[in-house]
DNA sequence: ACAAAAGTGTTCCTTCTACACCCATGA
DNA sequence: TCATGGGTGTAGAAGGAACACTTTTGT
């Protein structure tokens, strides 16, 4: 009946940008320039503009902070958080996004921009601005979830990669270690995961390891399923 | 630097509600009594209030439209939608929600309040107002992802149920068949998922069946994975 | 020769699936 | 006694876990 039961405000959009980095998960983590939490640790992002879709605004944001190209880079949704006092400004709804990318070195490694930089997850966690390290939190499960039933490790891996690259890539983010042997087979017998290259690669030690690049499909069928933790 | 790009909205919050009815599944339609949109079906929703977090304010708008009490409502969030244009009125940003419930008769059918209505999914397919076609699409994919992994089933169930009641919640939401054999054994070899109570059901045909009720547990380990559609 | 990483084969075990068979009720 | 829904047993198939063993490199 009272037409004036709503109220005005602001839309951020937060991306936690995440990746396997010197053998740890590792987060996009850039210093506040501004008031509130000047100087302090929080997620990349920013506010909503005039006209600007969501999914849109999170890869501005992205480009703006990392000065890296977005059109590459996964991009999901996970959720908003909308606590009346998460941002001490005023009324501000947060869209958070998953975003993961391989290990590339940021172009401006603190120098003129707002001092982007990685960090692994278990030095960031509970320093963060605002509600970040529940957003960071739902992020890290997110992936691991994704994990199970897609194909979304090869987006943490580059253009091609070993079996080592992208075992690694579980056994980082799900945090215990998996029998090299078994998880080449599945991954390979996993239709739509990988394709062979024909490449291999000859580097540090051991037997050359063949070269892999990511193949067409998006979810695991079956899915790799983490070790159940209670049994 | 320019520290106005940004755009001041409101937010909405709309609530696919599904149950299971008459042997479909059915989800909760308002029929619109206000431009925009008016006369036609949408989920219900509305604008967040001042001070109110947003699940709170989905609880609020289901009490609302609906007259029941929302605290035994399974609501969760399932995401945000923010295309510049979905909604004529201006920029409005909606946080959906989805939401389970048992087949309740709703209090007032069609009488004084905005007209809540069960309607089978399959009916109101392509009918809703604004974007909630695609929310609701997303909706049903989580409800159906959801049996998968947690016990989200027991929510579409009343207190106590039968084995054939739980199966029933499967085969209506996932469209297909389960052998009734195997689910009971799987359901009770899950735990957590129910409890028995001891009591039977002895109702219309059959040898009367055993009654349960929703166990402690969320996540269903081993899961119950859908058949795989390209296996 | 030896270490290190990649990859193959095989065995054991759990789980899924399909279905034969038995149980308890109402008409 | 028959139809109907509930429930147990079991054999075969499929997939996961563990691990012995082989391959191919660098030092």
């Amino acid at each position: 009946m009272i037409e004036r039961e709503h109220t005005y405000l602001r839309l951020a959009v937060d991306v936690a940008v995440l990746t396997v980095r010197e053998g740890a998960l590792a987060v996009l983590v850039i210093t506040r320039a501004n008031e509130p939490f000047r100087g302090r640790p929080a997620l990349p992002g920013g506010f909503l503009r005039e006209g600007e879709d969501i999914p849109e605004a999170a890869a501005r944001e992205f480009a703006e902070e990392t000065g890296l190209d977005p059109t590459a880079l996964h991009l999901e949704q996970l959720k908003a958080y909308g606590a009346p006092d998460r941002d001490p400004r005023g009324r501000v709804v947060s869209v958070a996004f998953l975003a993961i990318m391989p290990d590339l070195p940021l172009p401006t490694p603190g120098s003129d921009a707002r001092g982007a930089a990685w960090e692994p997850v278990d030095r960031v966690r509970g320093t963060l601005s605002f509600d970040h390290d529940r957003i960071l939190d739902d992020a890290v499960e997110q992936a691991r979830s994704r994990l199970e039933f897609t194909t979304l490790a090869t987006a943490f891996c580059g253009a091609v990669f070993t079996m080592g690259d992208l075992r690694r890539v579980y056994e980082v983010v799900w945090g215990h270690e998996l029998d090299p042997r078994n998880f080449s087979r599945k991954v390979i017998n996993t239709p739509g995961f990988v394709e062979p290259t024909g490449a291999h690669k000859t580097s540090e030690a051991g037997r050359p390891a063949a070269l892999y690049r990511a193949g067409g499909g998006t979810t695991l069928n079956p899915p790799i399923l983490r070790a159940s933790a209670g049994g």
